[in-house]
DNA sequence: ATATATATACCGACCGGATGGTATGTAGGT
DNA sequence: ACCTACATACCATCCGGTCGGTATATATAT
């Protein structure tokens, strides 16, 4: 169950009423987002989808873009957090981490289909230059995430995981620049094919990514554990 | 057939109206598809941005979609051609080419400014799930180019220039989305660091192509010549 | 328990405006 | 006289957003 509040769950039928459909509309919001971009999204599809009215929604939401501010401040940071931030925050081997980070994308997109990309992705190109306040939003997180990653990457520096002779914030940026391409490259190409180029060449980059005498140190550390 | 002759590059003036007015209104679209992309572009905007008005629109064209059509096939087109793809037609050493490549779409960002990326990505993150036929225009476009890149490499690899561990066609198509997500990022982050950080890291990417004794040979090569 | 009061949650018809597209008219070269 | 190359006025449609009104849940009083 999607309880509201930690502390008070509310009994299950009276209290989830507002919430249900806050919850339907910033779902249906996120799908029509997710496949017209923000500008071409019809408000009237998305009340059509969560199955609510134009007053509902402008009952929680005082317009257009406060919807679609909402639906990137929780369910796309949400995802983005979950799935590319917190899984490096206390990685002991950040190359091998990324490497699976990586690859379950891969899959999640093999399973999701490839259509309509990443609605990260899609919203930076989109609204960056046409509203400040989506700009914003998308720059934080993604700067979160890049400082995340080039962290990780810092300390398998110090720890021997990782070529101490590279700059770690531009390697971060690099590996984030090439997801956003790559997501966008294959939503054009609707071609699998390309999604595994791309993976092939990542991998063997994130190889050449350790130390020069990386695989005697790896035996080593398998001893030592 | 008519206008548009590689001898007769015609003065400026002298140009067929006809000729004049088409390219004023391509002009105009390009500039307002690049700005709002294509779904927000307004024809009355493009139309007024051409100096012309509407009926010279769908005198020439017949509707918004195939003027969309006829930015990508030209002014679009030929850019990348001709930035990207004839570059590395001949070139001795792939990896010295794409670096100055690299570098030369750096400094033009910094030039004309980081705000509105590039027409080719932007299209292709807008249109492609939208539209097929936009979708099948870029498809084979960077399909042009990343064969074209992964021919260099290969080409590479036979000469010493590139290590021969590597899968062209991957790294070709991990370089185009590397600089489709940098061109991306750039424009929502509106930081030239940032674009210097990818630089960095893609540069050094580029070192590590090279075969191990890469340093000894050029030497060798050095002297040849 | 029942009735009343009040605030919240929601409905759906409607509005001004902008859009892509059309129909009709006209200027100008040949 | 005629066809190309444009201009102007106009249309149907859809958009985001508003607004008067209704259902529903809860608090209070009886």
């Amino acid at each position: 169950m999607s309880a509201g509040s930690p502390f008070f769950s509310a009994t299950e039928s009276s209290a989830p009423r507002r919430d249900r459909t806050r919850q339907a509309l910033l779902q249906s919001a996120l799908t029509e987002i997710h496949g017209a971009g923000f500008q071409a999204a019809s408000l009237s599809r998305i009340v059509a989808g969560a199955g609510v009215s134009k007053g509902a929604l402008y009952h929680h939401f005082p317009n257009k873009l406060a919807l679609g501010y909402a639906v990137f401040d929780q369910p796309i940071t949400d995802y983005i957090v979950k799935t590319f931030i917190e899984p490096l925050q206390n990685a002991e081997d950040p190359i091998e981490c990324m490497h699976r980070v990586g690859t379950m994308e891969r899959d999640r997109m093999l399973e999701q289909g490839v259509t309509l990309g990443c609605p990260l992705v899609n919203l930076s190109q989109e609204m960056s230059p046409v509203d400040e306040g989506f700009r914003t939003r998308i720059d934080a997180l993604l700067t979160l995430w890049r400082n995340n990653w080039a962290d990780a990457l810092r300390r398998g520096q110090e720890n021997g995981y990782v070529r101490s002779d590279i700059d770690p914030i531009a390697e971060a940026t690099l590996m984030i620049a090439t997801r956003q391409g790559s997501v966008a490259l294959t939503k054009t190409a609707q071609s699998l094919n390309l999604l595994e180029n791309v993976m092939t060449a990542f991998i063997s980059y994130l190889d050449r990514l350790r130390p020069d005498d990386w695989t005697s140190r790896k035996a080593k550390i398998g001893t030592e554990s």
